[in-house]
RNA sequence: GGGGCUGUGGGCUAGUCUGGUAUGCUCCGGGGUUCGGGACUCCGUGACCUGAGUUCAAAUCUCAGCAGCCCCA
């Protein structure tokens, strides 16, 4: 395996094939074969944010995948803003038979629930209304693409909510910001949730919010983001209500985008290392693998434990399997399923069965314990919730290291060239400034200032030299 | 968006400059010995990205396409 700090690019194209996450040679640009080992650890991280939205309020949806363009045109800034990015399907059939009207491949599916939104909302009895559906998109992106970083297709999570007042609407942002706090919380990838400054707004938005992360080459990676969309939609698109008074309003919405996939992505490189993933136990498709080990003449005896011991997790609800593939050495085992990232590896061989011990292995630290086998459950426990705070903690660690503060261009500049990250630095607001000091920096984007915590400037904008507005975080983004 | 590099059995790779017989490792299938940190050995199957061109002859040269990787914007 590559090493991951001096060569992270290589080290996560290597890793994704070798734990076999994802097959790249489907041969089309931006797609991926996903193979079970990572379609399990993202089925568990859509269960945690499905389970979150749903404690929410939000009810689960599924819409079409094929949006008409007439529906995908009418919040003009929306269709003006993703149009570069849409697949289109204009035929269909043997005889390939032209469609009337050409269908967009969702990009995102504002287009398609609010067609039907203005048809299901009639009353303030119907609000607020909250939906979510998990589902795939595709985009036609222009720039490279990554496994897992940046497809032509992703999975995702979209959740769509419907406000009588301004207000509801505007709270759901920061519901959204709990959410998020919550669901990474348990992926033990830390953040900092940012206000986009203007210029970098979902297109059809009043305004956009979302959680940023640094990957381990000093790339910033936005995760979940959260809109308010003000009246914006549901003037295009005609979603209005009777209030409480008789009189017909247009609603209030947000929409939400965590995106598992791409949360995967920041998951498999932020916890890695050269021996290859680390799963976070909250997700890990299992928490526990057990090796048997063993020779002639005691096999059985070995087995029988070994089986024994995943009965017993299995019947506390901790996931895990026995190995007991004959064609491979201990060894080769290890390295195995230290590759595929499964957090705690457990020893079974003939000189624990005589003393009545189990050799327990972390995958986070390599520390090795023999255990009594009578607390096995609790160790195994006690190391779930060890592996899990080791894993947010040294991924603290790393952020926390990365964030910086700038006071001029030079410092700003070096900053980002030599450690990546974030860098705090104030700004007058100008879209002009903003443009300058992308290049400047060659690459260093504003991504806006930290939602609930915005901290007032002292002094001068560190481009253009006039009084300061606001306190960003600039970084070089995935 | 721009540039560079690459495409050879399932995976990795030699061969490409200088056109002619495709190398090795690994995986896979079978046999035997092994098994507490990627075992050993014997046998076997299996490949030149696609299309066009040049040529007696193309993995090799030319052009186009597709895909991937890297760097820059």
């Amino acid at each position: 395996m590559k090493n991951k700090k001096s060569n992270f690019s290589e080290w996560y194209t290597e890793v994704i094939q070798e734990a076999e996450l994802a097959d790249i040679r489907y041969n089309v640009k931006g797609f991926l074969a996903h193979m079970p080992w990572s379609v399990r650890t993202m089925k568990n991280m859509y269960c945690i944010v499905e389970r979150e939205l749903e404690k929410k309020g939000h009810e689960p949806a599924w819409f079409p995948a094929l949006i008409p363009e007439s529906y995908f045109k009418k919040e003009a800034e929306h269709a003006e803003g993703f149009s570069a990015d849409v697949f289109w399907v204009t035929e269909g059939g043997s005889d390939n038979t032209k469609f009337s009207e050409r269908l967009a491949l969702r990009p995102t599916s504002e287009t398609a629930m609010y067609s039907m939104f203005s048809l299901w909302i009639r009353t303030w009895r119907d609000l607020p209304y909250k939906i979510y559906q998990s589902c795939q998109v595709w985009r036609f992106e222009g720039k490279s693409t990554r496994p897992f970083i940046r497809g032509r297709e992703f999975y995702w999570t979209e959740a769509h909510d419907v406000f009588e007042t301004k207000e509801e609407a505007e709270k759901q942002v920061e519901e959204d910001r709990d959410t998020t706090c919550n669901v990474l919380k348990e992926f033990a990838i830390p953040f900092i949730f940012f206000k986009r400054p203007e210029h970098d707004k979902f297109k059809g938005a009043v305004s956009t919010y979302a959680a940023d992360s640094i990957m381990p080459d000093g790339k910033v990676i936005q995760l979940p983001s959260t809109h308010f969309l003000g009246q914006n939609f549901s003037k295009a698109f005609n979603i209005k209500f009777v209030d409480k008074k008789g009189d017909e309003k247009h609603a209030w919405q947000t929409c939400y985008g965590p995106a598992v996939w791409r949360i995967f992505g920041a998951l498999v490189a932020i916890h890695g290392d050269d021996k290859g993933l680390i799963l976070p136990p909250s997700i890990a498709p299992l928490v526990a693998v057990i090796i048997p080990i063993y020779f002639k003449g005691s096999d059985q005896k070995v087995m029988e434990k070994a089986n024994s011991i995943k009965k017993l997790l299995e019947s506390r609800c901790i996931s895990a399997k026995v190995d007991d593939r004959a064609e491979h050495t201990p060894g080769w085992k290890y390295n195995y399923w230290e590759l595929k990232g499964v957090p705690i590896r457990i020893e079974v061989g003939p000189k624990d069965i005589e003393k009545n011990q189990l050799v327990l292995v972390r995958r986070d630290t390599g520390e090795k314990a023999a255990i009594k086998e009578s607390e096995l459950v609790e160790k195994i426990t006690k190391f779930s919730e060890e592996i899990q705070s080791n894993l947010a903690k040294r991924a603290e660690k790393f952020f926390k290291e990365h964030i910086s503060e700038a006071n001029d261009m030079a410092q700003l500049k070096k900053l980002l060239d030599e450690q990546g990250g974030l860098v705090k630095v104030e700004w007058c607001g100008s879209e002009e400034c903003a443009d300058n000091i992308k290049a400047d920096t060659v690459g260093g984007d504003i991504r806006g200032t930290p939602l609930g915590k915005e901290e007032k400037p002292k002094g001068k904008c560190i481009r253009c030299g006039k009084k300061a507005e606001q306190v960003v975080y600039v970084g070089k983004a995935y």
